[in-house]
DNA sequence: TTCCAAACAAATAATGATTATCAATAAATA
DNA sequence: TATTTATTGATAATCATTATTTGTTTGGAA
């Protein structure tokens, strides 16, 4: 997370050139996304934001989520179960590291990965708009506690 | 897909090992796996199971699915959105190239990825026990014809 | 071979995350 | 302020998967 005001501030940038209005809701779903390095499931965001605003609705934070991931400004990382987590930080593909006990999730560096794009796109004459890359496992605290 | 033959006995050796039984509707689901190389999802598999056995239910081919996924003979590949497709070829974690206009899925050699599972392991600590790495995009066909 | 217990299949109900619907509300525009 | 449009909140619908239930099949003991 470099700097989270900057980002929701990009954020904010984005949804207005595309004429999408801001609205309360929507803004502290930003706000947590650009302060999260935690990568939020919607129903943990959903928690944070009934603590400002209480009465809304589960099928709002699923709309802003949408929305976002729409105008490329979130990225949803999909466990092999049904169920999905975000990232607000960094919308575009990148490796994440999952600890399958605990389901911390962190972005490991990778430098490596870069040229594999290019490598596969030539071997098989895909045109390749986006990959998803994610190692599984347990973390080092996961490892100590049985 | 190198010798489906020799697949389905390798698949029917490790249930009879674990003490499963084998039985007809198992069968045509394992005969199914070895013989595809197009990633079947359940719901192809089930068409065809019921081309033999016309009264096959579709959770049949969802536990006998489970079923081979937990003895580690059938890999999950899980779509963006909620399907999944499933690979008896190779069950063991392999790079995929998915076309998102056909649904074609391929798999590219790639070698480069090998080592990368060491190095993200040692820069983090974790255990890493599988992965999963798939490119998106159109393929060759796809982009010709719009 | 016959019987029994365990494994299995079929049919169907339940689940649960996500999506759609729609009336009420809020924001933008004139 | 009146009008138009987007958005919200509440709830119903969806749909792939999972659980349940009941009846059937299997393999082995007697």
């Amino acid at each position: 997370m470099a700097d989270p005001q900057k980002r929701l501030e990009t954020m904010l940038a984005k949804l207005k050139e595309k004429e999408m209005r801001i609205t309360p809701q929507r803004f502290a779903v930003l706000k947590i996304l650009s302060e999260s390095s935690e990568h939020p499931s919607v129903e943990r965001i959903y928690e944070q934001v009934r603590g400002d605003f209480p009465t809304t609705s589960l099928a709002t934070i699923y709309k802003t989520i949408i929305l976002l991931k729409g105008i490329g400004e979130v990225l949803e990382i999909g466990f092999g179960d049904g169920s999905s987590r975000y990232d607000g930080n960094k919308p575009y593909p990148h490796p994440h590291l999952i600890c399958t006990r605990c389901r911390t999730i962190i972005d490991p560096d990778l430098d490596s990965l870069h040229d594999m794009t290019a490598e596969v796109s030539e071997e098989t004459g895909f045109r390749i708009t986006s990959h998803r890359l994610d190692f599984f496992g347990l973390c080092s605290e996961c490892q100590k506690n049985r």
